[in-house]
DNA sequence: AGAATGATTAGAAAGTTATCGAATCAATAT
DNA sequence: ATATTGATTCGATAACTTTCTAATCATTCT
């Protein structure tokens, strides 16, 4: 997205749109451009510059010259190309995640815990939330939090352990 | 030219990007707008009045909100169209007078006084331009002149007179 | 090597534009 | 009528951009 802004904003400029429409018909160097239009080579030099760097035009030396020529393609995407946002890159794994927490999580209380292992990892990560990374806590602060999502709270925290999400050391638990 | 250049101007604005892509989903109002870039009501209407006064969005009254609406047809273009200057609109009358004159005079001579009416005038109009408008002449000068593109200077003197290119006065001739 | 030529960079000045708060306007509802 | 709500305009400010001059760089020619 912020590639097309900068590309407009190339283009959004008379002075660039009279350079591209000078390199339309041909190649040209920097002086050339700058009396055609005008204008102090230094002047031009920092349009080209711009424009090389964001791949609008080319440039190869030739004896004195610096040639520049324009990268055509680059105009070829109608304008909805260039004002439509991309769209947010549809992670799949993502997509399957929230598949399977809204499977199993109905109002807010976990239904029934997984079988399937890949599945059941998912599940303890959703309620692993609840804990704050870093902090200690005592097994009855742990079953109370547990308790908000299922009855059985004994297995979800043992299940937790098994599955590295959490460490127990005597009576604490934290976040791993 | 200039209109092309002011719709990339527009079109090269984050903000008003983030707006068109809002509208590209649904229409919408300046204040739900501003809510959802975080912006002030004033700066969402300060640019929609921008894209509005170019002919990008469309609004209309309903209640109490101005409802904006995208004007879908202008992103139609490839981006090539907008970078590229028009070319100065070809005159077929002009056009039409260059044949017709490089086609009778050849070397700066007159080859034949056309027979046709049209022809006959272009190509005296094309002889007129070496008399200076509001200048007077007399006949020696006028034959010396017209002798400079054909023999025959009397044929084509009179025939300035009759097709209303000169004027004549006793022994002085002008422009007309 | 050093002179010449064209390109590039740095720094400064001038102009343009996005944004905001405050004031005003326009339509609706009480 | 008057209060309310949303839209618009105005004036000020801050940020950004274009352009220039002057200095420096890179290549070619003598």
């Amino acid at each position: 997205m912020k590639e097309k802004l900068e590309l407009l904003k190339l283009l959004a400029d008379e002075t660039r749109l009279e350079i591209l429409n000078i390199l339309l018909k041909e190649d040209s160097y920097v002086e050339k451009i700058a009396c055609d239009l005008s204008l102090t080579p230094a002047t031009i030099c920092y349009h080209l510059k711009k424009m090389e760097s964001a791949g609008v035009v080319n440039c190869s030396r030739s004896q004195f010259y610096m040639i520049y020529s324009l990268n055509r393609e680059i105009f070829n995407k109608p304008l909805y190309e260039m004002i439509k946002k991309d769209e947010p890159v549809i992670d799949t794994e993502e997509k399957y995640k929230k598949e399977v927490i809204s499977h199993f999580f109905k109002y807010g209380r976990l239904t029934q815990l997984p079988t399937q292992r890949k599945k059941r990892e998912i599940v303890l990560l959703e309620i692993a939330k609840e804990f704050k990374s870093g902090e200690k806590y005592d097994e009855k602060e742990v079953n109370e939090i547990i308790h908000r999502f299922h009855e059985d709270h004994c297995t979800i925290r043992r299940e937790m352990i098994a599955c590295g999400i959490m460490a127990r050391e005597k009576e604490t638990y934290w976040l791993l």
